[in-house]
DNA sequence: AGCAAGTTTGAATTCCCATGCAATCAATCG
DNA sequence: CGATTGATTGCATGGGAATTCAAACTTGCT
């Protein structure tokens, strides 16, 4: 195959940006129109096999690809979704981001990332988002009710992962954080544990409170009251100054802990283990939440409640689809229970 | 602010997908040109004050925003640029994705996110990267001369993420890894150790073979050889399995195992203690590499190098900023001293 | 007031591709 | 063989914003 250097534009060598191939230099190429080009490039365009190879071949000598954003001016269709996540989500659970782009990915869609600072600041990201007219959203982050209008007004689809607004009306995947908890309260009182603690994530996490109710509840429900807790930050120092913490409010360790998080959870057991000198489990249960790689590393096994990512991720896929297909569909939640880990980092009955 | 249900176009209560408002509309009902809308939207055009009002007050009625993709049609400038990571990377480090693209956002860039199932599948990713006409790429994956090429001829700007291919006249941002395994190497034999271990990572990745051939280097010239190698995956359970089998080879535990990174050096302390028994580092040493969250908790608190993420990742979206701006910029490569972290996993000299 | 110099503004054009419509061509049938 | 049908193909248009050029308008100064 020879260069074409001949091809009246120049092919520069290196570096020099040049102009890139159009339908229209196919076009002439090859000596049909450029309507030509375009069919040859659509799935299930009308087009004869003779047609077709001679604007591929041409196509093939100048390089030719179709220009994704003419086309998207033109479809009124980007084939890009945005996808808004946190900081914290991300480090929590960093194959999130990877599934979701590799499912849409794998239907011919594109995926513009907004990693947000904090959960706060939207405002900028969003008016992004808009501007670049993605065929749909999938948030990881909260959005407030007038945001989540804008995208309605604009016809733009909006998932929720893990993050459900009080609005009954949106689409939303989730993990049922609740029940996870509610399990694991119930699995620590069924083995005898009585004096408990919790170390919440950050006030302003939604899943985290999710998780600190759903355990409350269930304690109130099993008539245990007086519970320690203290306030972390889903990170794993705030584990163990959450448990160094607890320690100094009860004046002794409680019989289990309650993490709103496996990074917590681990934090906690450092803690307790090498500066309070304690057991786990045998003198203090520590249970955690999602499942993350470190939860099941030797030296910890924590018990926990795992978020089926995978099916998650695709469910968030497939609901935003379906709505960028079919903007008539009405809204759906999607909650996923958690997978229920009985590890060695609490002690438990051994029945199941 | 009343609802400006009067105006022409009816306001699509939800869900309906309605045509949104473009600069004509904006022109029309501030009674002005289309052109003087886009002035008004482009920062430093020249446009009065009173132009200025009455267009955002117009744009504001009917909640317009420029079309991103539009714009990026006529300017020849998609403000995007494209980030071509792998599975393996990402959640290695998950902290890499997110600064990228916080340090891209506030420059006013986007990011297109395209995740790779393994190293190989770059093909069909790439093709779609420059459908999307992205200003420039950052890849953590490997690219063949044949795809670099694809990207000049386009004119566009790559710069690789630690990953360095042969060819020099690439832009690249590296840790030196080499130099990281060097240090290791020489602080572990200094201390004594000399029946040496290796855990490398994918036969296919080039960070581990790097990081494999300085701490061989740095092993020979000080005159050790007999060293036993195993081969990992990056993953936990590699690591595990690589101490196991280096015990094997060996018929006794090794004196030090120096992993190609940090969640299989915490497999391999892992091994140690619950399987073999083995005290780390009384008994045993282990290194990684990376500087990972979990490398850092108490049960492990790694000796390793950390790579300067924040540094790193500065440096690769300047790079290619600054070569989207100006084309005839020189290859240029970047080069990052790991921090090297003393940790307790490893027996060392004291004085330093 | 008169004019040069600078600033705003609008009309027209351009970016590249998809698609409705009409024209053309090939194939089928009576 | 002519007419009908169906598949291809080309022409022309449109999608939304940026930008060039020239016209209109200001401003400052003599």
């Amino acid at each position: 195959m020879a260069q074409p250097e001949n091809s009246g534009r120049p092919s520069a060598g290196s570096g020099r940006a040049q102009r890139r191939a159009t339908s229209y230099d196919v076009a002439r190429l090859a000596g049909v129109s450029q309507s030509a080009v375009s069919r040859v490039f659509k799935p299930g365009a009308s087009a004869s096999a003779a047609m077709r190879r001679r604007v591929m071949d041409a196509a093939e000598q100048v390089g030719y690809r179709p220009n994704a954003i003419a086309r998207g001016l033109i479809t009124q269709r980007s084939n890009m979704v945005g996808v808004i996540i946190s900081k914290l989500v991300n480090l929590n659970y960093p194959e999130v981001l990877v599934e979701l782009t590799q499912r849409f990915s794998s239907r011919g869609i594109r995926v513009l990332l907004f990693a947000l600072e904090t959960e706060g600041d939207t405002a900028a990201a969003l008016d992004q988002v808009l501007q670049y007219r993605v065929d749909g959203v999938v948030t990881a982050a909260m959005l407030s009710g007038e945001q989540l209008k804008m995208f309605d007004d604009a016809g733009i689809p909006v998932v929720f992962y893990n993050r459900a607004p009080g609005e009954p009306s949106v689409n939303a995947v989730r993990c049922d954080h609740a029940e996870g908890e509610r399990w694991l309260v119930g699995e620590l009182v069924q083995a005898g544990h009585r004096r408990f603690s919790i170390i919440t994530g950050p006030e302003d996490s939604p899943v985290s409170t999710e998780r600190a109710l759903g355990a409350m509840d269930k304690l109130r429900e099993l008539g245990i009251e007086n519970v320690a807790v203290a306030t972390g930050d889903y990170g794993y120092h705030s584990g163990r100054e959450g448990f160094a913490s607890i320690v100094r409010q009860l004046g002794e360790p409680p019989d289990a802990v309650i993490a709103a998080n496996d990074m917590m959870a681990i934090g906690c057991i450092d803690e307790a283990r090498a500066v309070h000198g304690l057991n786990v489990p045998g003198d203090v249960s520590v249970v955690g939440f999602d499942g993350v790689g470190p939860a099941a590393y030797a030296a910890y096994l924590l018990t926990t409640v795992s978020q089926p990512v995978a099916r998650m991720t695709e469910a968030a896929v497939s609901m935003l689809l379906e709505r960028i297909e079919d903007s008539e569909l009405p809204p759906e939640k999607r909650v996923f229970s958690g997978i229920r880990i009985r590890g060695g980092s609490a002690r438990l009955t051994v029945d199941r």
